[in-house]
This record gives structure tokens, sequence and C-alpha cells, in this order.
DNA sequence: AAGCCCCCCAACCGCTATACC
DNA sequence: GGGTATAGCGGTTGGGGGGCT
């Protein structure tokens, strides 16, 4: 048996608020509070809506000094720097930018920030993988045997993996273990696939490659045209 | 002008964390 | 300590609007 529902959702209105339901909810919260208990809200002020419906509507557009789109590079930079520390904790994340809401960041990053960032990236890989190609591999992260594609077999790696953790891929000093998520693969010309992915547990970003692992190195900065070789 | 497609974002859903009894 | 209610969070959805053909 699963918990019971917070509210009747038969005698629930959804979807978008009116502005009536708007100055309702707002001008109730501002005279009273909202008492610590968003279930029995809306009874209280007679709206058919769900009490987690209210608790939405009042942070996300109701409560005072809520800023709305317009996010200047200033804020782009601190959303991606602490993407990739701490990944998508959109409510810490939120705590950073007085005024913008986890909802706001949340939308903006899934439908603006993450195509700019994956763009950026993907032209700066190509060209590392270029030079591969052609016997280059001083950008290609070693690891501690000093082997640019890390090969150690078995490692359960390939191009439907989202995740990937791999702690026999390290840096120079064996300091970095890389863990975090994959976003979009590469094909070299010789048909080795490569994963692209942020290391989230050191702040930056490597390619990874099935069956071997490998990465390249740049510390993720949505300002930077060039990657930075580690 | 009409139809289609894509993008944006408000809102919902389901899960986990926390508080309380 | 266990059970239940509520708050909070992050992923996902779908309606609407704008752009393109």
């Amino acid at each position: 048996m699963g918990r019971a529902p917070c509210c009747d959702k038969a005698n629930v209105k959804k979807g978008p608020w009116s502005p009536e339901e708007d100055a309702k909810l707002k001008a109730y919260i501002q005279q009273h509070g909202t008492g610590g208990n968003w279930i029995s809200l809306p009874q209280k002020i007679g709206l058919k809506r769900c009490g987690k419906s209210c608790r939405l509507r009042w942070l996300n557009y109701l409560r005072p000094n809520i800023k709305h789109g317009g996010f200047s590079e200033e804020e782009d930079e601190i959303i991606c720097s602490l993407y990739v520390s701490i990944g998508s904790r959109w409510s810490v994340i939120a705590a950073h930018l007085p005024g913008r809401t986890d909802n706001d960041i949340k939308n903006y990053w899934n439908t603006r920030l993450k195509k700019k960032l994956t763009g950026n990236n993907k032209q700066n890989f190509n060209q590392d993988l270029k030079r591969s190609e052609s016997g280059d591999n001083s950008t290609l992260f070693y690891n501690n045997n000093q082997n640019p594609y890390c090969p150690q077999p078995g490692i359960p790696m390939d191009a439907s993996q989202s995740q990937f953790v791999n702690s026999d891929c390290s840096n120079l000093d064996g300091t970095n273990t890389l863990q975090g998520q994959t976003s979009f693969s590469l094909e070299r010309s010789d048909g080795m696939e490569f994963l692209y992915g942020d290391d989230i547990a050191n702040g930056t970003s490597s390619l990874v490659c099935p069956p071997f692992a490998s990465g390249m190195l740049q510390h993720y900065a949505p300002d930077q045209d060039h990657i930075s070789l580690l």
C-alpha cells in the first residue's frame, strides 16, 4: 500500500494559475504566513488547489523579490561553475543567486546553458581528437602507467552508460579519479568512440573511451575558448 | 494565411528527507 | 524505533507561442 495522496485529486484544479488565485494566495500569505502547513492552506483560502501546488506557486512566482529571465553573464558563470562542482543541486545553486529560484535555474540550464557549453566543448574535443589521429597525443590525459589510453580491460564502460566511475585512470600525480556523467560521444575516424563527461568529483571535464579510459583535459570554464591542459 | 515544428517554461509527479507523534 | 504527514527537491511533461516553410 502506498502513501495516501496529499489531496483529493478529483476536486483539485490543475494547470495555469489565474490572477484571482494568485491574488488570494499572495494576500493570505502576506497577512498570515504559511502557518508551516501548506497542505491545509488552500482550504483556508478557499482555493481548489493542492498544497504542493500553492507552495510552488508562492516560492517560484509570488513571493517578493523574484527575478525572471535576463540572466547576466556573471550569473551564467556562477551557475556553470557550481554545476560542475556540485551537479544538479538546483536549490543549492539558487541559494548563490539572490532572487532566482531553483526551478528558474533548472529551466535556464536545460534550455540554454547546457547547449551552449556542450556546443563549445564538442568543438574543442573534436580538435583534440583530430590532433590525436595524427599521432599528437600531447593533449591526452595519462594514467599512472603513462599510457594515453589507460588500457584496463574489463572496465565496464560503454556508450549507453550515462555514468562512469574509473579509479584506474588518474591524473599524473595519481590524485584524480574520474567520476561523472557522460553527456555526448564522439567517434574518431578510426572508429574509436570517445565519451565526454563532466568529472564532477574534480570539477574538470574528461574524455573516456571504452573499453579503455582516457581523458583530455580542461577545467570547465564557460568563458574559455580553448582547453587548458592538465 | 495556414500548417508544422521547435523551444521555452510553468506546473506536475514522484521520490527522499525531515518532523512529529 | 516505527509509522505517518508534510516539506523540499529534481526530473519530466505538455501547452502555448514564435519562427519557418
